[in-house]
RNA sequence: GCCCUCGUAGCUUAAUCGGAUAAAGCAAUUCCCUUCUAAGGAAAAGAGUGCAGGUUCGAGUCCUGCCGAGGGCACCA
């Protein structure tokens, strides 16, 4: 029997009321919280009940607990196929480099993807990059003015810290004759002028350059990729539709806006009702202009059942409106979608700025962790080890960001690194390699019997890898991948525990067995969870 | 002015969708490497959860009002 069904079993009882299982060993197995009345139960594989502080404790025969989960945990699943969820996540603008808060969006949003496929979801993880707009054509008007005969081989430099570089260098310049001529250049390239799209291809192409080595290094990765370049017509087309519809209207100035109502958006300052821009009366499209296309595109190649948007705190109210304006205009699918909010990385001097070049870059960060995890490497052995050491960089600097709620902003300091010891990645990864070190050494046999196993670690260990399923469907529910990251170090934190009070391999030879299949046991739910955070897995540290 | 998010040990964060004595890491104090790798473990210390009320058998979690921090509110994305 498996440890689901027992829960069933025990459920069907006791109706409604929540079935917990505690990680204190003293309590039971499992356990609930009583009003009045004591339910009856009356199976077998139950050892004893007791009440204590209006709390039912149940304990479960202890062969049967280890027995039921361990199996379980062992056994293949099929998983039935669910729902279609797209998810869009880091959708980086190409004119600087990747910094710590796509870092953050990119590892919660991949996160979520493998907790849904992990359910039998089917999943798309779609990357929309942002290729075109007024931000853009900055870096484009300065390397255009100032920096025509450079390249990034001339000057050193990748291909995105490059433009990023010309956009830093716009910003620093900026004047109301210079804006003019940024908006010119979007005009001109709207319009399809043949030098500004050179020009526009020519730099993209650098900094997609310089993305694919990031993507690389940190292990980012996504099934598709959208450009709002291919996209912003299908926008400023769904717009028009809008407006012939009378859905939209155009503005004294003739720009295209829309109304927001009072009830839902409340009012301006000035207590006037509040609009929004669609398309400006030069016909050149916003953001929400191609976002509209993104959504219905997106709609139109996936036929989503759910669609989730992970995207800044600071973009609730841009959310808002874009899925009531898709409803507004028909849309029924716009309440399949969802925003993923998650905060903002800061500095000690504030937020991020780009165009000011006060960001905390990917490849530099990654590049200084994988130094540090190299220093650490060697203090325990005298290699050099390129592979390990950037495996161990990225579990320190994924989880450190994994495990925080995603609501909660993150204040980084670049002067503390980011630790190797403690509640971090690598302290998880360094467990695993415990367990697998000692899978290695002895076979696992068919029939096992686990009554030997009673210390109270080996309890609350076995308990704790029970709830995995649970925690995978919560972290869904809610939109929380931090849910995984912190259950990973738990059971990580009670491994460590047990393996220090219960030696497996020097033990009888029947607690042995049974002890190594709770350390496979282990191990799986460690290589799940870790693989569903796209933390790396390692055999040796 | 209005809206959203967050306020938990010195610092950084948890807390099983309202439940048992609020839990960890870091820093500071001890102890444990002839034992499956000490990136580890053990011990002791440290907050009653911004403030004031309310709902409930029960509140860090829900409601109201303040205080504080951050973000947002039409041509930036």
């Amino acid at each position: 029997m498996y440890f689901s069904q027992i829960k069933e079993l025990i459920k069907e009882v006791l109706g409604e009321r929540e079935l917990r299982i505690p990680l204190n060993e003293k309590f039971g197995d499992l356990s609930l919280y009583l009003s009045k009345e004591l339910p009856e139960l009356n199976f077998d594989f139950i050892e004893k009940v007791e009440p204590v502080n209006n709390y039912l404790n149940i304990f479960i025969k202890k062969d049967i607990l280890f027995e039921s989960i361990i199996s379980e945990i062992i056994k293949d699943e099929k998983r039935e196929k669910k729902e279609k969820v797209t998810l869009e996540y880091l959708s980086p603008n190409t004119n600087k480099p990747l910094h710590l808060g796509h870092l953050r969006n990119a590892v919660i949003g991949m996160a979520l993807a493998n907790a849904f496929k992990e359910l039998g979801y089917q999943t798309f993880r779609i990357n929309i990059v942002n290729d075109r707009g007024e931000h853009i054509c900055r870096s484009m008007l300065a390397y255009q003015k100032w920096g025509k005969k450079e390249t990034p081989e001339s000057m050193q430099m990748k291909g995105d810290h490059f433009v990023g570089y010309w956009y830093v260098y716009y910003s620093q310049r900026e004047t109301p004759e210079l804006k003019k001529e940024v908006h010119t250049m979007l005009k001109k390239w709207e319009e399809g002028d043949k030098e500004t799209v050179a020009l526009w291809q020519k730099m993209n192409k650098w900094v997609y350059q310089g993305f694919k080595e990031t993507y690389q290094k940190a292990e980012l990765s996504f099934d598709k990729v959208y450009y709002e370049s291919d996209l912003y017509r299908l926008g400023k087309k769904i717009v028009k539709e809008g407006l012939d519809k009378g859905i939209f209207y155009r503005g004294e100035e003739g720009d295209i806006l829309f109304d927001l109502p009072e009830e839902e958006f409340g009012l301006n300052k000035d207590g006037s009702d509040k609009k929004i821009i669609l398309l400006r009366k030069d016909d050149t499209s916003v953001y929400l202009t191609q976002d509209l296309g993104m959504a219905v595109s997106r709609k139109r190649d996936y036929d989503f059942d759910r669609s989730i948007y992970v995207v800044g705190l600071e973009q609730s109210y841009h959310l808002k409106c874009l899925f009531f304006i898709l409803k507004a205009l028909g849309y029924s699918w716009a309440d399949r979608c969802f925003h993923f909010p998650y905060g903002l990385v800061y500095l000690p001097e504030g937020k991020m700025k780009s165009r000011e070049g006060k960001v905390v870059d990917i490849d530099d960060l990654t590049d200084k962790m994988q130094e540090l995890a190299q220093k650490e490497i060697s203090k325990r052995e005298r290699v050099k080890d390129q592979d390990r050491s950037l495996k161990i960089a990225l579990a320190a600097l994924k989880f450190n960001l994994l495990s925080i709620q995603p609501k909660q902003e993150i204040h980084f300091d670049p002067k503390k690194s980011i630790a190797f010891e403690g509640k971090t990645g690598p302290y998880c990864q360094y467990s695993l390699v415990r367990a697998l070190n000692i899978l290695k050494e002895k076979e696992l046999t068919k029939e096992i019997n686990f009554s030997s196993l009673k210390q109270g670690k080996e309890i609350v260990l076995v308990r704790q890898l029970s709830l995995y399923p649970e925690i995978i469907q919560k972290s869904v529910d809610t939109f929380n991948p931090s849910l995984i990251a912190n259950y990973i170090y738990e059971i990580s934190k009670t491994f460590n525990q047990f393996y220090n009070l219960c030696p497996v391999l020097k033990a009888e030879e029947e607690t042995i067995q049974a002890r190594l299949a709770l350390v496979k046991a282990f191990s799986i739910i460690m290589k799940k969870g870790l693989t569903v955070l796209n933390i790396p897995i390692l055999e040796k540290m």
